[in-house]
RNA sequence: GUGGUCGUAGCUCAGUUGGUUAGAGCGCCAGGUUGUGGCCCUGGAGGUCGGGGGUUCAAAUCCCCUCGAUCACCCCA
């Protein structure tokens, strides 16, 4: 399943014309915490960081920002146009592990980076989209939303404090800490007295600036227009300060608390975060390849069939079992699957063996056919069974 | 970092108020078929009961510590 996925991923990015971009996996801290907004706490106790000698690195909970130092660094641009990069691969996270949630786990993404038309948005998430269809999931949802520039958010942030800080009594303990340390987060809450007194709250679609929202406007209609269903989710915000218009989110119903799948958006503020002289717009998607598996198994998505051995070689005597080891070699160099028994067992513990590899045929081998130059060939499915060259077997079985 | 639940055979799990050699199903191995798989029948192997310490005549079972898993919180890139 795993190979079908990475497989899907791949087919589907060609289709979209991206390229595969591979990035180490230990990366200098400051170009993370950089990142994702210099965050101590997410630092110190999210990630694996280490030093060495006076450097300091971590190991990449992320991807997003490696291809945007990449690109710097190695000065994409020059290329020409927009680049398409696409990555899958290892992340770490110091967590506490829980359901879809691990210490390692492994994402793939792609970044379109160096333009800021709305197609491009639209694109990031159809192709997401297809990959999730391709692998024939359907409990999904697509929410979206966008957060404006980036004058939008802090003047909504300020907004929902006065909102809310009157309120403060009626606040989870959590929420009312949160006021003070990440305020948006409060829209994520679970509380069934919080979310009412959120129906309330100032809108951050109020508070988004009037190019933003053309561009958020645009993003749907071409959303619309490949017939990709999605929610409007004016409570849908990022916790790091560097995306700006789109945000999005897929999650599965069937996940528990961590029920999101990929997600992404616009980070036209990244590259300035990281190093850049000039702001490089981009956007892109990072899907969790755990949670896809969990969703596809609690869908019950058809798993490609792991196939069997085309040719399983019972060898009786110790010629016979000699032969069966250039035999097969020969059988393999015609590009058959072959395996044979290694522990000098019964021929009914061979033919189990045979059966459980799935082998679609036994060549079965003993003096008497070494004698004539043949291999006894049985067919398992259908018990037929007649002896044939060495040579022939490949034109055989093909039939 | 915080809280709940759980660690018994390769896997899924039983194990009665502490009480003889710790069980089942599946899987594995072998035989029934001296050269023919699946189904069936018979037999067999396999366990420091997560680890350490304590209580007791006696601990898988009770107590303490520890490690791990899991779910949730925190956090969420």
């Amino acid at each position: 399943m795993w190979r079908h996925l990475e497989e899907v991923v791949h087919t589907t990015m060609g289709c979209y014309g991206a390229e595969e971009i591979r990035t180490p996996i230990l990366e200098p801290t400051e170009l993370i915490a950089r990142g994702i907004g210099a965050l101590t706490d997410i630092v110190t106790k999210e990630m694996f960081a280490f030093e060495r000698g006076s450097s300091h690195y971590v190991m990449r909970p992320e991807v997003t920002a490696p291809v945007m130092r990449a690109y710097l660094q190695h000065n994409l641009a020059q290329r020409g146009g927009t680049q398409r990069l696409y990555y899958i691969g290892p992340c770490f996270r110091a967590e506490r592990p829980q359901k879809g949630r691990y210490r390692q786990f492994h994402q793939f993404g792609l970044e379109v980076i160096g333009s800021e038309d709305a197609r491009a948005d639209a694109e990031v998430i159809l192709s997401l989209r297809d990959i999730l269809d391709r692998l024939g999931l359907r409990q999904y949802t697509l929410r979206l939303n966008s957060l404006g520039d980036e004058q939008s958010r802090p003047a909504y942030k300020a907004a929902l404090v006065d909102y809310l800080t009157p309120l403060a009594d009626q606040l989870s303990d959590i929420s009312r800490k949160r006021l003070e340390t990440n305020p948006l987060r409060i829209l994520d809450t679970k509380n069934v007295e919080e979310r009412t007194l959120l129906e309330k709250a100032p809108l951050l679609s109020d508070f988004i600036d009037e190019a933003s929202r053309v561009h958020h406007e645009q993003v749907k209609a071409l959303l619309s227009d490949v017939g990709i269903d999605f929610v409007e989710d004016p409570f849908l915000v990022r916790g790091l300060d560097y995306y700006s218009r789109t945000a999005f989110e897929f999650e599965s119903p069937l996940l528990g608390a961590q029920s999101s799948i990929a997600g992404g958006g616009r980070y036209d503020l990244l590259s300035k975060e990281v190093g850049s002289k000039q702001v490089v717009p981009a956007v892109g998607f990072a899907a969790g390849m755990e949670r896809i598996l969990l969703a596809c198994a609690a869908e019950n998505v058809a798993q490609p069939a792991h196939p069997g051995v085309d040719v399983f070689i019972v060898a009786l005597g110790d010629p016979a079992m000699t032969w069966a080891f250039w035999g097969a070699e020969r059988l393999r160099q015609a590009g058959l699957r072959v395996t044979f028994d290694l522990k000098g067992r019964s021929m009914k513990a061979q033919m189990r063996e045979a059966n459980r590899q799935q082998a679609r045929f036994v060549a079965i081998v003993g003096d008497d056919e070494l004698a004539a130059g043949v291999v006894q060939l049985k067919e398992m499915e259908t018990g037929e069974q007649r002896a044939v060259r060495l040579e022939d077997i490949p034109t055989s079985i093909i039939i």
